[in-house]
DNA sequence: CACGGCCGGCGTCACTCAAG
DNA sequence: CTTGAGTGACGCCGGCCGTG
């Protein structure tokens, strides 16, 4: 995935990480029914805003358990990354070092 | 043991963003 | 504008480990 010149492309490769003040915590649990025609009573209506909130909430809890488990995946490539890195670079720096040697004037 | 600190996982809320 | 998916932040819980 070719991260677009948008330095947050949320493709895997870069997810935005965003930080944010803990807002004014509203009560909540108030999920408006778009009355449905087929609805009247208020307990209905009652009943049909629980059902939304509840499937809302199942869909919330797999989406967020997947979301770790993608970072958690994420993490890991990253670390691989860095280690294969880190060989690559050891590896160049020995390299550079026995060019030195033998480019060096010899002073004795 | 009992405890306290640290860590990882979970559920939920609040928010953003893209699609319709 | 509305809706659904994705994700950061927060708080809670249980397990592990070092220490007194």
């Amino acid at each position: 995935m070719a991260v677009t010149g948008d330095e947050t492309a949320a493709t895997g490769d870069m997810p935005t990480y965003q930080i944010r003040a803990p807002t004014t915590a509203l009560p909540q649990g108030v999920v408006m029914a778009t009355s449905p025609g087929s609805l009247h009573s208020p307990q209905q209506l009652a009943e049909e805003a629980t059902r939304k909130r509840e499937l809302r909430l199942m869909k919330n809890r797999e989406a967020a358990k997947e979301c770790r488990r993608g970072k958690k995946e994420y993490v890991k490539c990253l670390e691989s990354r860095v280690a294969v890195l880190e060989v690559q670079n050891k590896k160049l720096i020995e390299e550079l070092e026995t060019l030195e040697d033998i480019c060096s004037p010899k002073t004795d």
